[in-house]
DNA sequence: CAAATAGTGTCTTTGAGACAATATATC
DNA sequence: GATATATTGTCTCAAAGACACTATTTG
């Protein structure tokens, strides 16, 4: 295993570096709520609490700190993430005890639909948990609830200024979907004629001509992103 | 000097780790205009641009990611910073030639008036430049200019919703003050009685009792944060 | 009193929220 | 046709912008 020691292609005076690790937020909007992914830790520290998925910086593997947390996605939850946002880094002396130094940089992403997760390796179980009852049931590993809560208000923050980027939401939806996903979001009512005067003043959906989609009564208009 | 390898306290598996280095983004408004502090780069890379002042995190000096930053700036610039906010991180294996992988926590501030600032060591010229004109005259190192834009993002934004960190402003101002400072970083014009209608509802300010302040005319309140 | 800046009054416009009416599907 | 949901119309209210007016200081 390489080691972080001086070299002749490297000649820059070498310190000490962090454990450096990246974890990754994925919520997901399920039966009118938001959720967030969490792991249960097997192993200390936090054994036995939940907590966000994550791994090591691997810069042999790691392009980037972005690729990084693509990579942390499919190893540990089996799949990838469409629109990967950074919610912010911490990092101290005193963060875990498996490093002197720890630091995490933290991922966010917003997942359209399927709720399927394939458990990867090393991580025991995965689970779907409601983002607003999030520490009222046990604690999290770390400052993990704090985290999620910094990423649910960057995702909260988007959705009101109607920035739903790829992979957030369905390729195809009505705009009543569309209400009701961002009203799971933001954990408030939002008012219909209001919300739809925003989506046409903003030009942000197309219709899909032609397409509608409806349950036992009258059927929606399918827009998609444009 | 210590090296990053495996032992007794800290059993974690090691991976060699990047680089870890912290920037800082000083912003102040100077005669009506936002600017950032710039430090000449004496050596390689970008050797002959200007770029953020910045430095290696120490892990056995800084107790946390922001610690780091204040450091950093005592040695750099030769003074602490009042209210450090983290704006992005960013990192990957071609960063910098002086390590195979390596990465920069960003951290902005905004501190009001004094443009006095003492280069600390091994900063060779320290000057301010205008945001709005940065990469006009001559490119910055590394991606500075792109991340000076985004510092400059998350003001503007405090700034549209009123929120004035300590040291931000000065600790009196004026109304007229206020909203000058308040176009400069912004980059536009304010509407008089909008802004001071807006100041009022948000009860941001208290009047500092029966002090005044003007020029050869009429004199304005001066206030204070609250 | 002239000049310059501080502070207020008020009209118009814009956008959000509330509520009602109309449209279109299934059963 | 009854029912449920989609979509549109419109009234009201709140806040922003524009503009004009008043207030207070110096010279």
């Amino acid at each position: 295993m390489k080691n972080n020691t001086p070299n002749e292609a490297h000649p820059h005076p070498q310190y000490p570096m962090p454990l450096v690790r990246v974890d990754v937020v994925l919520l997901a909007v399920h039966e009118g709520q938001l959720h967030v992914l969490l792991s249960h830790r097997k192993e200390a520290p936090f054994q036995g609490r939940w907590g966000l998925p994550g791994g090591v910086l691997r810069i042999d593997l790691d392009a980037s700190l972005e690729a990084a947390a693509q990579r942390v996605a499919q190893e540990r939850l089996g799949r990838s993430l469409s629109n990967l946002t950074q919610v912010v880094s911490v990092g101290g002396a005193d963060r875990d005890p498996r490093a002197p130094w720890a630091m995490t940089v933290v991922y966010s992403s917003l997942v359209s639909a399927d709720m399927s997760t394939t458990p990867g390796k090393r991580v025991q179980a995965l689970a779907w948990k409601l983002v607003e009852q999030i520490e009222v049931d046990g604690p999290l590993a770390f400052d993990h609830a704090a985290l999620i809560r910094l990423a649910a208000e960057k995702v909260r923050s988007d959705v009101r200024d109607f920035r739903f980027p790829e992979g957030s939401i369905p390729d195809d939806f009505t705009l009543p979907e569309l209400q009701s996903i961002s009203e799971a979001i933001l954990g408030q009512h939002l008012d219909k004629v209001t919300f739809r005067r925003r989506i046409e003043a903003a030009q942000l959906v197309e219709p899909v001509a032609g397409v509608m989609r409806g349950g036992a009564h009258r059927p929606a208009q399918v827009y998609r992103l444009r």
